[in-house]
RNA sequence: GGGCCGCUAGCUCAAUUGGCUAGAGCAUCCGGCUCUUAACCGGAGGGUUGCGGGUUCGAGUCCCGCGCGGCCUACCA
């Protein structure tokens, strides 16, 4: 891991700067290369050719040499590009002595581009009989084990490149992500969503609660902080009248890192005016199989070892009920607070003297129920205590009308119908100001501007969010958030 | 943040209870080979065992500190 970026002195990057001075003197690397045909396209093209053909048809490749055989006169090389890989067929005969003797001085990872006619070997792999080739540039540094390929989880994600040279998973993953954030655009398009970007850069970071990134503005000698949410912003832009919107963002969140939270994440969060928190069901329940069904063929998928079923309905639980399944015994927001601390006492709840029933329930849920859900469940009413800015339920006025999408023991969606009322919301952001001075970091700060853009009138709304690299580890059976981020947050490798 | 574990050649891995010159495969270099699929065969080179200290006749192995990573745990999506 300490190797630095120049190693003159590594006998194995020698022989390939040796390599690459030679190339330079006798007029460097070519600044394009014309290719006829991916990898992909020949193997589809030439499916029926049987052992031993030879054909008329010239291509030219590119790609990265992935391995090399040499039988003195004769020569294999496996050519990946970004669609797979062929074969390069190199002899003597074909390619001329001076040719031939280039070819056997390329190291596994060089670029190359080379042409010649289609052929199979006698075995009946497709190849191309290679009549001319040309180093794009070679690769300086040593190849990692051509069959066991890199495994040491921190250099795979330092060094993604590499990973995703050599690691088919990692190359899998990395286009099933693109594949999910493609048909999440593409189905609230389609569904009449507008896609817009907010700001990055907040005076004051809201819309959640969690600790924000702190950073500072010279020109303007101003703290400033990186958003932890759209919410707000995706809000003011309902008052304006835009009235579906949805934003597929990168949040920060200045918090611990596990297998699944990095420091920097996407969110969809997307918001449609008129509609409320069961509009937002329906649409969970109509999205997220779509993009299962873009990334697998289906809606049912194998998550670690276990299988899952995300075809519609997906199951419906308040989480009063599934805390009172839990317990063996119906609780609510009724029940007698000393009862419920007991019961979170005894499923090893550290219990605070000032907690609510709501709190107290809301704990029990979050640390004995939730982990526990495996099968895809729509998780509702949570205590407006804990959901600063979702609207009060008609009925209870104590919970809101909100639910969260669990899936395996985490949470995928988080949804309800928006909390309007600008003197409500003043409470409540009154209420968390209050954690917050007595220093609760994570506590929501009060949002004046926020607040003068309710006055001016947020039709009613349902608002929705997804955690996209959750999704993503879901439907590529990843169990580590590293694994669905190209580049993962990381400590600096250490010097020597 | 706390606890436990790991770090050996470019890569993937060995090394018995603290004991011989730290080994193997791939990669690299040299030689052989015109149909391989991780080609094969013969030979060679390659190590400050993460870094620093300590114990010991002797440390990859035991002890202490530091760095990076992993797992569990706590907070969060």
């Amino acid at each position: 891991m300490t190797e630095t970026s120049d190693q003159g002195k590594d006998p194995l990057v020698a022989g390939r700067r040796e390599q690459h001075q030679k190339i330079l003197e006798s007029g460097g690397y070519p600044h394009r290369y014309d290719r006829t045909h991916l990898a992909d396209d020949l193997h589809r093209l030439f499916s029926d050719l049987a052992p031993g053909s030879e054909t008329d048809t010239r291509v030219s490749v590119a790609g990265r040499l992935m391995l090399h055989r040499s039988f003195g006169k004769l020569q294999f090389g496996t050519l990946q590009d970004v669609t797979g890989t062929i074969q390069l067929f190199v002899d003597r005969a074909t390619l001329g002595d001076d040719g031939a003797n280039r070819f056997s001085e390329v190291d596994l990872g060089d670029w190359l581009g080379a042409s010649g006619v289609i052929m199979t070997t006698r075995k009946g792999e497709l190849s191309v009989r290679v009549d001319d080739f040309v180093v794009l540039q070679k690769s300086l540094r040593p190849f990692p084990d051509k069959w066991h390929g890199l495994h040491d989880i921190e250099l795979r994600s330092r060094r993604r490149y590499v990973d995703l040279m050599v690691n088919e998973e990692a190359r899998n993953v990395a286009r099933a992500r693109t594949v999910v954030v493609a048909e999440l655009r593409r189905q609230f398009e389609t569904r009449g969503f507008i896609e817009v970007e907010t700001p990055v850069l907040l005076r004051e970071a809201t819309g959640a609660m969690a600790r924000p990134f702190a950073t500072h503005h010279h020109a303007l000698d101003m703290d400033m902080y990186l958003r932890i949410a759209t919410e707000l912003f995706l809000k003011r832009l309902v008052v304006g009248g835009m009235e579906k919107v949805f934003e597929i963002g990168r949040i920060f969140r200045n918090e611990g890192v596990d297998s699944t939270h990095n420091p920097e994440f996407t969110m969809l969060e997307a918001y449609e005016a008129f509609a409320d928190y069961t509009d937002m069901m329906t649409l969970v329940e109509e999205v997220i199989p779509e993009v299962a069904r873009a990334v697998t063929g289906g809606t049912k998928v194998s998550y670690q070892g276990r299988e899952l079923d995300l075809t519609p309905p997906l199951r419906r639980a308040t989480m009063t009920d599934l805390v009172s399944e839990r317990l063996g015994h119906p609780v609510d927001l009724d029940s007698d607070k000393g009862e419920l601390a007991g019961w979170a006492g005894e499923l090893g709840i550290e219990v605070e003297e000032v907690w609510s029933q709501a709190r107290l329930i809301s704990e029990i849920y979050e640390q004995a129920v939730e982990p526990e859900i495996w099968a895809p469940t729509l998780v509702t009413h949570q205590p407006v205590e804990v959901s600063p800015l979702a609207r009060r339920n008609p009925d209870d006025p104590r919970l809101a009308d909100r639910f969260e999408l669990v899936v395996a023991g985490s949470e995928y969606a988080n949804a309800f119908s928006e909390l309007n009322d600008p003197d409500d919301q003043r409470e409540r952001f009154e209420a968390q100001a209050v954690a917050r001075a007595a220093g609760d970091l994570e506590a929501h700060p009060v949002d004046e501007d926020y607040l003068l853009a309710l006055e001016y009138g947020l039709p009613p709304t349902g608002g929705l969010g997804i955690g996209v690299d959750r999704l993503v580890m879901l439907l590529t059976d990843q169990a580590h958030i590293r694994e669905v981020i190209l580049f993962p947050t990381l400590r600096p490798e250490s010097q020597p």
